[in-house]
RNA sequence: GGAGGUAUAGCUCAGCUGGUUAGAGCGUUUGCUUGACGUGCAAAAGGUCGCAGGUUCGAAUCCUGCUACCUUCACCA
């Protein structure tokens, strides 16, 4: 083994011999508990990022942890055709390469080079994900375009279609002029923007009144259709029901009442655009108002837009301003600040139009949603996140499935050309099952999520039965971001419940976002991006992971910077130097079993231990895997390395050597880090002697009421605090390592302290260490030091400044001081006497009483000085 | 406007169901070739736990209010 650790040469090498052994498989056997997480599969065009890096790593601890424990694991992995992204991707090229558009080459030519694409890049993204060593199945790579899992699609879409659950209507969406498709709610993002109010006169028909409207978007009036007015406003009440005319267009249109109207905002008096506003769609319903649509799919100005017409909605508004202003019908111009929405994949803004699609009737699918959540079948870690849900999936909407792309699953549905017919069906169809006419079928494919909510078990083969579906539906764990609850989670649930009569999967656990050094968000924008897999060609994979599950608290987001990998790297070489150590001291009678004999500080080394699995384990079951890893560190680091190792040297070598005990100590060791850490813990575990299996199919550590020796580990630990306390007194006295000083530690616990002297000489550069009960030993002219259970006497030379002695005692008289004052204070309160717990009370009469004792010694031993 | 989060050492963050002398990593200072590791070892400095109340014998921890920053949903045209 090399002084250091170079996860290179380890990695890919220990990837390929895990799949080779197939220990990524699994398969339905009754003799065992299932665990089950689908991946959220990622853009089968996209590249690996941080947020990826997040949450693959804890999906892998999770499922690693849980084949250790015994369970079948089942880690399902694949990919998404994420329509919009990747047409888009696709069309860019097509462009760049080509100088073509889509509709150059036409549907099917351009779908068979989405498939090309996805065909030379959909793996990219899978061989990423394995370098971080995820522990996929990989013969279930699933995709969500596959033939099968566009079955469940396409059963989903007929079923809900047959209950009545999804309609085709003429309804506002939200439109990306850009990707000329219409989105979901979800699928627009909203940000503040400086924008204007322009104040616009609208006269009346036949009279010199008029009605003032402010508007931000004073194109759309083109396609205005009334003015509306509160119904209790004053100023304008004798104008409702006549009639104004629409400037620029000429045409005549009502003043309404409606409620909607809110009196105090703007002028009172709204425009009422029908094709062109959520909200005045709703009025244009209840007053059976008309609805002019004014612009084309690419947000021109359509032939309904008179002498516009053809020009963008921008030019055209800054051209409508300008002609209302000749005309001097522009009353003013506010400065006006508001929500524009953008479309989530390109940023365009969208525009509200009235527009034919298919829908998803919610609100029936949202009441079972519900409950499943409310009643603890599917619980969110942390569980705030169930509010965010709960409150989402109330006051849902219907659900815009059909985009206009070419890229997805495409709408079963055939409209009949003679009767007008509209079939929706599980088979294609050629003639009307009415009139035997021909039929055309819809060119608009499905939303991306409507398929990719079926994830959970279109994966596993629904709607046909089988044995996979029965055995591991539905799944255990659902780890996504919290970025992704509506989009995904939420879709997921109420199309599990809806479908399979079962909650997809039982655990939520939500995690934050990994942002930037600066906690700004990474984006291709800023290009404050950090590239995983960069990362793993630096430091490796177990310390990109060890990084991202440290410090990771669930629901919260997370800063990355280098500092931190570096950090966890050095780990990683802290363990592989550890285990170095283990292994140059291993002669050929090392057996990794425990001897009969164990001594004190194997004792407290295997009471740590069996604390550490406890402790790894319950914050595992927790999911809080950013404090199991914190253990794991710490345990480790301090007590493994720093004083276990320490203390096993003086025998090491000889008879009674602790071999033993270090292999047992680190084998498990590296099982309980094994989840975090995959390939170090692989690569050092297969050169313990007496095994070999993977570490990734041993058995998960357990605590072992044998060997927890809480009396011996107690004594180790005044041992310890004894050495660090000579060590601290011979920083503080100037005393250099190589200058070794002799130890007399009178005390009334010799048998501890005996068992520590060879230690202290090891550790606290003793040359020579006498125990003693009797006072009369205490050596003249010593540093006395006066630790839990002891006094330790360090003789001086000359060399020791008296004066820094006494002012070393003082501070230490001082402090001792302040603990019986603040011990005291509480005991003498009634109240804590009275109602603390009287273990809690009794604690601190011992330590009141151990800072007693130690305030005399540190008083006696300046007594000697004065 | 609704809902939620965060505020702890110079920086980044732990601190679970109230009782430790409030912790870690990085950074800083000092010393060190101590039988694996300088990607290391030893020691240390550094905190009125955002502010103000309250509950309690006891609050960084629970409650209320305030302030600052951040999410998110809904939007007033």
């Amino acid at each position: 083994m090399e002084t250091k650790y170079n996860p290179k040469q380890v990695e890919d090498r220990i990837y390929k011999g895990w799949e080779e052994g197939g220990y990524f498989r699994a398969a339905p056997n009754p003799d065992k508990k299932p665990f089950t997480i689908v991946i959220p599969p990622p853009n089968v065009t996209g590249q690996l990022h941080m947020g990826h890096a997040l949450d693959e790593t804890l999906q892998d601890i999770l499922i690693r942890y849980h084949r250790m424990k015994g369970e079948e694991a089942l880690w399902l992995p694949g990919t998404d055709h994420a329509g919009i992204a990747t047409q888009i991707k696709v069309e860019e090229v097509l462009r760049t390469e080509d100088g073509k558009s889509r509709h150059d080459l036409g549907r099917e030519k351009f779908l068979e080079r989405v498939w090309e694409w996805k065909e030379k890049y959909g793996d990219r993204i899978i061989n990423q994900l394995k370098k971080l060593g995820s522990s996929c199945d990989w013969d279930r790579e699933r995709f969500t375009m596959d033939e099968r899992y566009s079955k469940a699609v396409r059963e989903v879409f007929v079923s809900l279609y047959e209950k009545g659950l999804i309609y085709r209507g003429n309804r506002i969406i939200n439109w990306c002029p850009s990707c000329a498709t219409a989105l979901s709610d979800t699928e627009v993002d909203y940000s503040e923007q400086e924008g204007h109010f322009w104040h616009i006169k609208y006269p009346a028909k036949d009279s010199d009144e008029y009605v003032i409207v402010a508007t931000t978007r004073p194109e759309t009036m083109l396609g205005d259709t009334a003015v509306a007015v509160h119904p209790d406003d004053e100023r304008y009440s004798h104008l409702v029901g006549k009639t104004l005319i629409l400037p620029l267009v000429n045409r005549e249109i009502p003043v309404i009442a409606d409620e909607y109207v809110e009196k105090d905002f703007g002028t009172g008096a709204v425009k009422i655009t029908p094709a062109h506003d959520p909200n005045d769609f709703e009025v244009g319903l209840r007053h059976n108002l008309e609805q002019v649509k004014v612009m084309n799919d690419d947000a021109t100005i359509n032939s309904f837009g008179g002498k516009y017409e053809g020009m963008d909605r921008y030019a055209a508004r800054k051209q409508i301003i300008a002609d209302l202003s000749e005309l001097g019908l522009l009353v003013k111009i506010e400065e006006h600040t508001h929500n524009v929405g953008q479309c989530y994949r390109c940023g365009t803004t969208v525009e509200p139009i009235t527009s034919k699609q298919w829908f998803v009737k919610m609100k029936p699918l949202a009441g079972p949603a519900l409950e499943v959540v409310k009643n603890g079948r599917v619980k969110f870690v942390p569980e705030r996140f169930s509010k965010i849900y709960t409150n989402w999936m109330e006051n849902v909407h219907d659900w815009c499935v059909s985009r206009q792309l070419w890229w997805g699953h495409r709408i079963p549905a055939f409209y009949c050309e003679k009767c007008g017919y509209t079939a929706v069906s599980r088979e294609d169809i050629t003639a009307c099952p009415k009139c035997g006419g021909a039929v055309r079928r819809e060119e608009d494919v499905l939303d991306t999520w409507f398929s990719s909510a079926l994830w959970p078990f279109a994966t596993l083969g629904w709607p046909d039965k089988n044995e996979d579906y029965d055995y591991f539906y539905p799944t255990s764990v659902l780890v996504t971001g919290y970025d992704i609850i509506f989009f995904w989670v939420a879709r997921m649930v109420f199309s599990g419940v809806e479908h399979t009569g079962k909650e997809p999967f039982h655990t939520v656990f939500i995690h934050g976002i990994v942002r930037d050094g600066q906690g700004r968000k990474m984006s291709k924008s800023l290009g404050n991006g950090i590239d995983p897999l960069e990362i793993i060609e630096l430091y490796g994979a177990d310390a990109l992971r060890f990084t991202l599950a440290t410090g990771n608290s669930p629901g919260n987001d997370m800063r990355f910077y280098t500092e931190r990998v570096e950090a966890s790297r050095n780990f990683a070489n802290k363990i592989w130097n550890a285990s170095r150590f283990v292994l140059l001291n291993l002669d050929d009678k090392v057996s990794g079993k425990l001897p009969e004999v164990l001594e004190l500080e194997d004792k407290w080394i295997l009471t740590k231990l069996n604390l550490l699995i406890r402790e790894v384990t319950e914050n595992l079951e927790k999911y809080e895997l950013g404090i199991a890893v914190q253990k794991l560190y710490d345990f480790i680091w301090d007590e493994f390395c720093d004083w276990y190792i320490e203390l096993s040297k003086p025998r090491l070598g000889k008879e009674g050597s602790p071999q033993n005990i270090l292999v047992y100590v680190l084998s498990d060791i590296l099982k309980l880090l094994h989840p975090f850490m995959p390939f170090i813990t692989e690569e050092i575990y297969s050169y313990l002697p007496n095994n070999s299996r993977s570490i990734m199919i041993e058995k998960w550590p357990e605590f072992k009421k044998e060997l927890d020796f809480p009396a011996e580990a107690g004594q180790t630990e005044l041992i310890k605090s004894a050495i660090k306390a000579v060590r601290n007194l011979r920083a503080e006295m100037n005393v250099p390592p190589s200058k070794k000083a002799r130890l007399v530690v009178v005390t009334d616990d010799t048998d501890t302290f005996t068992k520590g002297a060879p230690f202290f000489k090891k550790l606290a550069w003793a040359s020579d260490v006498t125990v003693t009960v009797d006072r009369g030993e205490i050596p003249e002219n010593a540093l006395s030091l006066v630790v839990e259970g002891a006094e330790i006497f360090m003789p001086h030379g000359d060399l020791v400044d008296i004066e820094k002695e006494i002012a070393r005692l003082r501070g230490e008289e001082a402090r001792l001081i302040d603990e019986i004052k603040r011990v005291d204070t509480k005991l003498s309160n009634e109240g804590f006497v009275k109602k603390a717990p009287p273990a809690v009370v009794e604690q601190e009469r011992e330590k009141g009483e151990k800072y007693r004792e130690m305030l005399e010694k540190v008083r006696a031993g300046l007594k000697n000085l004065i």
